[in-house]
RNA sequence: GGCGUGUUCGUCUAGUGGCCCAGGACAUCGCCCUCUCAAGGCGAAGAUCACGGGUUCGAAUCCCGUACACGCUACCA
């Protein structure tokens, strides 16, 4: 194994979307491939028709790339490993079947679905372990069925599925990467069908050859595999091939501690994407449930550079953890408030076009969608939003007519007087030489000092006239944004609708 | 039922026999800053290290039991 160069894989099958407990499998797939200078390969694991959905698969590849896993190989990229698909691979697995069987590791089996689940019924009540009571196990393997038998069913076209030969009283031993010595008896482990009545393989049939013929070097995967290791492990040893490492995650969990699961919340990536989280918050997020670089290191943010230099899969946890957007949210204002404005304004302005193909806006659209004043409105906005959409929807005041005035605020904010210091106030502004934030500022301060008023009298009103709520920047800094224009032509509207309070 | 794995603040976690009557981050609360909202700064609260036994001068850390949780127990992966 040493100098070998590393290979990884993610391998799964194509049933639906990506799940985030997927995508964190792949991502220390990759994170540990590219550590090592190795490889990182995409397989699908498509061995069961009936839960194959259409365009699964794209699907699948397309959301790995988006959060920045791209693949050494993969069906859609090629390799030299191929075919990535295991429906191309048929004819490989039926060959290496073959040799189980004559090497006397494998046997027809002709039970059929009702045969079994009846006898499995019949075990649990009798409190045994549901296993296959091996009744097709030829008697020169140590069964009861003549061979004759078998080969009768075989020829009269009986359907029949292959079963593996697990060695009676053997042990089992392996030492997982994460978990350290694990130890099976093979008296609890069943006959594992290998290949299915259809001719396809099974799981645990396909992924060990694949496994070895794609030549990885380490398995990194779901605790929920664990229990299959000794099967797999026994047909490593039938075809004298040598395992790979094995590392198996801890499960990602619900709030009450349930495998991570629809119902609970979102489980598909695409679900946080469409909610406007970024790959790096949530690549980051992601990475740190579970691992962590250790030894009093308090760093949180991680790009992905950062993450593939100090990843280890010794320091993956061993416990599974629950899945809370706490942290992810606190990640993504992180990413926020440092992201280029450049590449905020590539994801915003499609958002805003959109909106400005639904919504009417008395604003210059020219002036509102130039990298300028989208700029200005990032760096007023950028500590205050949770989303990048938020720039658009969070401040739309930035780009349409404010169409309400917060109720509440209002009746805080307002005074007897407050409508005739406005219109006082409004020719100041009017003509003002140069409508910038120090100006206004000055100009507000003038204007309210020789009263003996605070500039809060002025402020509040003016903010929620402008810009229809209550929060937001810095009220100077907005007007400026915003422009003469649009400022004055707000609080003329406000001051005629809004009604002092008695 | 059987087999396997796991168990440190609400959550993610640090901790591999003395530095730990357990450290950090998120969330929560308070104070400061302040035109609001954020951000930021400071601080508080929050874990009898699942429980019970050992071993040891000394245990969150080692051993054994128990409990609980989760996973697997398919011709699904």
């Amino acid at each position: 194994m040493v100098g070998k160069r590393v290979r990884t894989r993610f391998a799964p099958s194509p049933t639906g979307y990506l799940h985030v407990g997927g995508l964190r499998t792949a991502l220390y797939n990759y994170l540990f491939a590219k550590k090592m200078n190795g490889d990182f390969i995409i397989r699908i694991e498509d061995t069961d028709q009936s839960r194959k959905v259409e365009g699964a698969q794209q699907n699948l590849i397309k959301t790995l790339e988006w959060a920045g896993l791209l693949p050494d190989e993969s069906p859609v990229h090629g390799g030299n490993f191929g075919p990535y698909l295991q429906s191309d691979r048929l004819e490989l697995y039926a060959g290496y079947c073959r040799q189980l069987l004559e090497e006397g590791n494998a046997y027809y089996c002709f039970a059929t679905s009702e045969e079994l689940e009846e006898n499995r019924q019949l075990q649990m009540k009798q409190g045994l372990q549901p296993k296959y009571n091996r009744k097709w196990l030829p008697e020169d393997m140590g069964g009861s069925m003549p061979r004759s038998e078998s080969e009768k069913m075989l020829a009269s076209g009986a359907p029949y599925v292959i079963r593996m030969k697990v060695p009676d009283y053997v042990s089992v031993w392996f030492e997982d990467i994460i978990r350290g010595p694990i130890e099976f008896d093979s008296a609890t482990i069943d006959d594992q069908v290998l290949m299915k009545s259809d001719g396809f393989p099974t799981y645990h049939f396909a992924s060990v050859i694949d496994d070895h013929l794609m030549e990885f070097t380490h398995i990194i995967r779901g605790e929920e595999w664990l229990p299959s290791m000794p099967k797999h492990l026994l047909l490593y040893e039938f075809f004298g091939w040598e395992p790979p490492k094995f590392a198996h995650l801890p499960l990602l969990l619900n709030p009450d501690r349930s495998k991570l699961s629809k119902r609970q919340g979102d489980v598909a990536v695409e679900d946080y994407i469409q909610k406007g989280y970024s790959k790096e918050a949530i690549i980051n997020f992601i990475a740190l449930l579970g691992w962590n670089e250790g030894e009093g290191c308090e760093q949180e943010v991680y790009s992905m550079e950062q993450l593939i230099e100090k990843f280890s899969l010794e320091r993956v946890g061993k416990a599974g953890s629950i899945f809370t957007l706490d942290k992810l949210n606190w990640l993504e204002k992180q990413y926020i408030k440092n992201r280029p404005a450049e590449k905020i304004i590539d994801t915003i302005r499609p958002l805003l076009q959109n909106e400005l193909s639904l919504k009417e806006t008395m604003l210059e659209r020219e002036v509102i969608t130039s990298d300028a004043y989208l700029r200005q409105v990032i760096e007023l906005m950028r500590e205050r939003v949770g989303f990048e959409h938020e720039f658009v929807t969070f401040s739309s005041y930035f780009f349409f007519e404010p169409d309400a005035w917060e109720e509440e605020a209002v009746k805080k904010r307002w005074t007897p007087d407050t409508n005739a210091l406005l219109s006082e106030f409004l020719p100041t502004l009017e003509v003002l030489p140069e409508f910038t934030s120090e100006a206004i500022e000055a100009a507000l301060k003038a204007f309210v000092e020789p009263k003996g008023l605070k500039a809060a009298v002025l402020i509040h009103p003016l903010r929620i006239l402008a810009s229809g709520v209550s929060f937001g920047p810095s009220l100077y800094h907005m007007l400026e944004v915003l422009g003469r224009e649009a400022v004055l032509r707000r609080i003329r509207k406000g001051m005629e609708c809004i009604t002092v309070p008695a």
